[in-house]
DNA sequence: TATGGTACGCACCTGCAGGTAAGTATTGAG
DNA sequence: CTCAATACTTACCTGCAGGTGCGTACCATA
């Protein structure tokens, strides 16, 4: 044996696993920039909906990748923020969001042109 | 205006339009370290249907990531590779897998504790 | 004539990620 | 005593990504 197949062989399963959300690599890139309060991260995603605005959250929260800090006010308040590993993982998105916005134009272009 | 909301405004929109497919980074992976047969990808990947295979493919060659070439010979026979474009991803790709490699350990962990 | 291997194409179906909309607790302002 | 603002919570529903299974065209060999 030792010659067992690939399901994920290369290092993404984890990966995709933890940001594979729709939303979650938005939420960390934006989190990481700056700690964000629950209603500014509705304001600057208003796509997204509530629910899958918390649930995302609290899983990458439980993954380690946020912390979430909640401040007992008159009108509750809760921020959240990158945690180193959540900002290891962020700059490793890097390269990808890089190649992204480089081949944006020829990606939209081509699917363009493919849908006729 | 210019203070528009940002919805993908990292530049992770376009790279997961075009890798966000269960199996695509796994394929381009595996295309990438040689030029692959349909059968042998199959062979890779079993847990893949046929129908998500070649989907996949075909979607990746029409985003120019992948290369189709097709061999008229008697039992037929077709090799799938990376274009320059499709190597790019892969290396843009690299440092998450590293990530993912590198924390997949404590990912694990912390899953199974919180499933408790 | 039959059988087997390759690389698909297609119709049908299911699960679950994600959306919608309503409700809750707290307290200060008016 | 109502209202507004915050940060959730919950029940219900839908769409579509992906899976299952079978059919096809080609030829070579036996």
């Amino acid at each position: 044996m030792g010659k067992k197949i690939q399901p994920d062989s290369c290092g993404l399963g984890p990966a995709f696993q933890v940001i594979g959300g729709k939303w979650k690599a938005l939420l960390l890139w934006l989190v990481h920039q700056e700690p964000r309060r629950f209603g500014e991260l509705k304001r600057l995603v208003p796509d997204v909906s509530e629910k899958m605005l918390i649930q995302h959250l609290r899983e990458m929260e439980a993954d380690g990748l946020i912390h979430r800090e909640v401040f007992h006010e008159v009108p509750p308040r809760v921020e959240y923020s990158a945690t180193e590993l959540g900002i290891s993982l962020d700059e490793a998105l890097e390269p990808l969001a890089h190649w992204g916005k480089k081949h944006a134009e020829e990606i939209a272009a081509r699917r363009r042109e493919a849908a006729e």
